[in-house]
DNA sequence: GTCATATATCCCTTGACAAGAATATTCTCA
DNA sequence: TGAGAATATTCTTGTCAAGGGATATATGAC
């Protein structure tokens, strides 16, 4: 139900998939076979991840391609990228804060 | 008991204490207040993000004092890269996956 | 010591979710 | 049309995790 890309990649074989997707498009049957799982816990993980927008699913015959889809991966980037200060900033904010604490008036 | 960073993240209000401290390091009262959480709840997620890396304490007074640590950051930053070629190759895979599979020349 | 503040942990209930097994659906082809 | 291949869905069960409430622990002030 709730279902947002970072807690559908969250589980382990679903970054599996995802991992395996990395390399190209695979159809059901080929990714269960890899990954020896199972073909529906296949189908229904590949399912989360549609719904997550995480995959985009190609119908050839009786086969489905599933494809990774490039946007949750940029927005996971642009969301990471906010955290850039955190290493690039050699002094962390911590003695700040501490500092900042000194100032205040006492609990009582 | 499997509490790795991302799984952590992806749990809503983890996430959004990440981006609390994401501005800087906070102690447990404020970040209960600022996100409108109980305290007993932010003192268990906190521990899970502890767990998984994400945050380190500093003990001061009777105060703990958390703070985000860089590192799962780039190593998440990490991961991503080796999804690059996803967004920066304009053509996909998939004409290439479905000439394969056919053994047909490639619609133009 | 006692009290107040700040935080952590324990117990309990409830809901979500993943795996397994069986079945349903969809498509191709003879 | 029927058969077989490829995939999706349904139902059940067990496990795990989040929230609520109460309580325990730690620190500082008096």
């Amino acid at each position: 139900m709730l279902t947002t890309p970072l807690s559908a990649i969250a589980e382990p074989n679903r970054m599996r998939i995802v991992e395996l997707l990395r390399d190209g498009p695979r159809p059901v049957g080929e990714i269960a076979g890899r990954l020896r799982l199972r073909q529906p816990q296949v189908s229904k993980h590949l399912r989360i991840l549609r719904d997550a927008g995480l995959v985009k699913v190609h119908p050839v015959a009786q086969k489905r391609i599933y494809q990774l889809q490039a946007k949750p991966f940029k927005d996971l980037g642009s969301w990471l990228e906010t955290f850039r200060r955190l290493w690039e900033s050699r002094l962390d904010t911590l003695d700040e804060y501490l500092q900042d604490m000194k100032g205040e008036p006492k609990p009582r």
